[in-house]
DNA sequence: CCGGCGAGCGGAGGAAACCTCCGCTCACCA
DNA sequence: TGGTGAGCGGAGGTTTCCTCCGCTCGCCGG
């Protein structure tokens, strides 16, 4: 379950650095479930049995303790559009962002932090949103390329559209309908039978 | 400019407490909009010369307060409904759709607090979102009823994915035109010519 | 014009969370 | 097995929240 995913250059991590590093991270996934992404550190450290010093030492910022919680997911949501790039074009896009949405729903707040972070890119979040995107942006294009899904339409707005809806859904937990609602009136549009056609 | 709405019933407020109650919510329209709505309460108190004290007993909480200083632009926002509903059905839905992001963006974190309160019905901001979303509820029943939307869409998904927009927007204030691309992408839908009929 | 009464004022103060800083400890290497 | 610096941890300064309660002064009746 510990993922134990740092330290990608230079030498391994001392024995107890790491032993901490994975307590902090197993806690925080904890308490960002429980309690959203705005759980109190202190806290975290708390119940890792680990000083706050140690807390900020390895992760020098919330935003650093999310992404490595998020990291883990991240994985699955990838490999998950590489199966879908084998479906039905159209439906393989909107069963990802499905995916997406039911992932952010896990953690409240992280749909919030995910959008924010087109504005700030220095944000740690930034490392799990670019290979989203990017992922994203292979599907979208095999959609648009089998003239489904229509060729205006960019993978920022669909990614940032995407993660508004997640958000939308999290505000509203006693309708776990609303986010698939909501997918679909996005993809088939808000205009009716007779409606002039744009 | 100054509102001075409070006291629907009973004795009219003391000449000090009303003078106080407005310099509040001149200070706190000003902050809200400068510094967003989680703006320092007790620097709004501050800086309308009042304690701390003063400010929780004209508003209990940060809703209330929110609340009061919203009120002003429901009302231009209701008017505009007003005005839309003689024009064409479905562009006067989509341009009132568009005058809340508008509104919504002028105060960051007004998009989420209003989202919030489809879950919260006790929140003060509740009297902000009901009469809004009545106006919206006329605005879309007579555009289905002239077939230019979907009938199966419900004021609630659509209030809910305005608003989600809305603070998509405002996380990326350095593209303004962002919402008004994903409120078009709302209306025409991500489908393109080959997709099947839905 | 004036006195008293209570609505309204205001800020002290406790709780919670944030983040920094720095002296101590002990895991690791030679 | 000894030295050393990477890593630990928590004290403490800051900010914001919100409550509580003694004082003040706006208002009304005389």
């Amino acid at each position: 379950m510990a993922m134990s995913t740092a330290q990608t250059p230079g030498r391994p991590m001392r024995a107890d650095a790491r032993r901490n590093y994975d307590r902090l991270l197993g806690e925080a996934r904890t308490a960002f479930a429980e309690h959203g992404t705005d759980a109190s550190l202190e806290d975290i450290a708390r119940r890792a049995g680990v000083g706050i010093g140690t807390l900020y030492r390895h992760f020098p910022n919330r935003h650093a303790l999310m992404s490595a919680v998020f990291q883990e997911a991240l994985a699955s949501l990838l490999a998950r559009s590489h199966e879908l790039a084998k479906a039905d074009p159209c439906a393989g896009l909107v069963d990802w962002l499905g995916a997406i949405i039911t992932h952010a729903g896990e953690y409240r707040g992280l749909a919030q932090a995910l959008m924010s972070t087109s504005r700030d890119e220095t944000s740690a979040l930034s490392d799990c949103n670019v290979p989203l995107r990017e992922a994203g942006a292979r599907l979208l294009a095999r959609a648009q390329a089998s003239g489904t899904v229509r060729a205006d339409v960019s993978i920022g707005d669909l990614m940032q559209l995407t993660n508004a809806i997640a958000l939308a859904a999290e505000q509203a937990p006693e309708d776990p309908a609303l986010a698939g609602r909501l997918l679909t009136l996005t993809l088939r549009g808000l205009k009716g039978p007779r409606a002039a056609a744009g």
